[in-house]
DNA sequence: TATGAATGAGCGTTCATTCAT
DNA sequence: GATGAATGAACGCTCATTCAT
């Protein structure tokens, strides 16, 4: 009933992954130092992985896995807010803060990995331009703005943001989707 | 007339380290890569660099130099726009597109270095975050707008569209300066 | 029965160590020359030692251990003799002998590298001039001699005679204890 | 008439290796280390010397030269005391002291380097094992006595006395040459 | 399921030595 | 006679990975 004792080890190991590639980076974080946070030798890790590059695809495509249901739970979202618009796309901004501010140190690993980051990136982006697309031809999103650029810039703030001030504590997820939501929706400028 | 020859090789190997890292990053460029590229031998490295260390700070302080100018030119910029408040903000954003886009690789290298990036990255958030609150005691910035995170995410989003768009010659330094005030100073929606 | 593989590799490792130390010096004694003798590779050097550096520290940590045995032993031996001061002196004068010809390599490690040796040797020779320096005031030992002198002397000869004639076999312990008994205790002139 | 300038130079860096090979042994001091205390650069030691190795061989063989004098004297020496035995021997110990003592780094360096250093030491050996055995004839030295280890010991002593006392300025020659000759001509004991 | 022991390949660095000027 | 610049070869050390038990 309990899981299988392997399954545990495998687990730690990919926790311990997590929190060191997060903090340090893929190419600085030992094997070594992964298995003396898991509490296991060197050799248990290739029990459970043939590389060290496959643990952190391990862990990439556990976030990518997330990263669908977040498309999904986006396009539903849209359905709730019938006719007004603001709050509709407020609350996307916000939904993609709190994804990602879910796991932070997923989201640093994911998208800092050169080829791998951009491909997720990539996605992500996507998805937000498609939806900002949208808008803009209903007329909610100016037309003057670059899709494509602002999504890049709604997920690099994101990422900054989450690896700024939630990580340590500092701000809460939604002190910082407020925050952010307000300056990409209605820029830090008073009408003048 | 010719530079010293010596000072050449040292040039072709900064040229070369700041290529690779920005490209790969610190720990993922070998010495033997940045030799390569620069036409030398391994040993010829250390004539000029006592570490692979050294000329990663070689690097990092040519970049803080050039940081200081930038803080002097944004402070005399002020002067050139009495009463015209809009301009004046949109002009010191697009300054400091200028300035990191003037030296992609270099920026890349700068921001992303752990500590020493943290340090930097810091240096110039808190330029900027003392100019908007300077343009919010003038009624210019929104109150609600906390500049801390307000810079943190211009820089974020600079950083960004350079590494995305600038590197690769798809958008021009222009053009994204354009985009990226147009989204910070407006926002993205179109008023209701 | 069998010691542990690990232990094992670790002696043979001591033992070549010891062997070039002793034979071409700490400088001139490569890593790879100790693997090649232990029949290990480089990589396991490292298993058990973390650097070059530490394994002699561990040799003459473990000389230095056995210097210990030898002050006591020195001591206790002079209850043996009472009254009778020639053989008491001559025998310690022999085990100052015997002791450092049990172990040549690691007597001429450990007096032949610059800092540490010194401090070994300075121990030694203070025990030995300690003693000399009773024997002084008990009139054994003659007024003129300089007991530090003497002693950087006779710890001076021992290691001498054992790199020379020991270590090749060409002498045993005992006719070079006599020899340099007799030298040191009566000189080498007849009474004229 | 002036030196010619190359001359100079290579003194300079005889003197300087002269110097570094005493205090830090041959393989532990750089070219680099050598050319930097005579002022020149690396590439000038080899206008000079072939090699680091035949600097040594140029030190040593300096040393050898004056060898073969401190041999002559020897002899010479030993004419001036006719029929009185104990001071003409004791002279003779003096002078060893005096001669290794004048050039307290170059003794340093030619007894401690391995092949050339044995084959050296073996050469005055010889030569007062040689003189001894004469004297063991004349009856001057004791029957009991193997020259060849008494001198040995004689030569291990005398060295170590100079790196120890000499070098620093702890005692004069004189002073030193005294206590050995009182060592090892009547030996350390009273009669009793 | 797990480990103790070992390794191959490579890395950053050093150093005696060379050579064009 | 002297130098600035460069190098080949090796060294100490690290690390991801393997394998017998």
């Amino acid at each position: 009933m309990a899981a299988a004792k392997g399954e545990e080890s495998k687990k730690k190991l990919l926790k311990a992954a997590e929190k060191l590639f997060a903090e340090k980076g893929f190419q600085s974080t030992k094997v070594s130092e992964i298995v003396a946070h898991a509490g296991l030798t060197q050799a248990a890790f290739y029990l459970y992985f043939a590389s060290k590059e496959e643990i952190l695809q391990h862990l990439l495509s556990e976030f990518e896995q997330q990263l669908g249901n977040f498309g999904d739970a986006g396009k539903k979202a849209g359905d709730f807010y019938p006719g007004r618009v603001q709050p509709y796309v407020k609350d996307q901004f916000v939904q993609l803060f709190s994804f990602l501010g879910k796991n932070p140190s997923l989201t640093k690993i994911a998208l800092h990995h050169g080829k791998h980051g951009d491909r997720i990136r990539e996605k992500i982006v996507a998805q937000i331009a498609g939806n900002m697309k949208e808008n803009q031809n209903k007329g909610i999103v100016k037309k003057e703005i670059d899709p494509q650029i602002a999504s890049e810039a709604i997920v690099a703030v994101t990422e900054r943001l989450i690896d700024r001030y939630l990580w340590n504590g500092e701000k809460t997820k939604e002190e910082l989707g407020a925050q952010a939501a307000q300056i990409f929706l209605h820029g830090i400028l008073n009408e003048s």
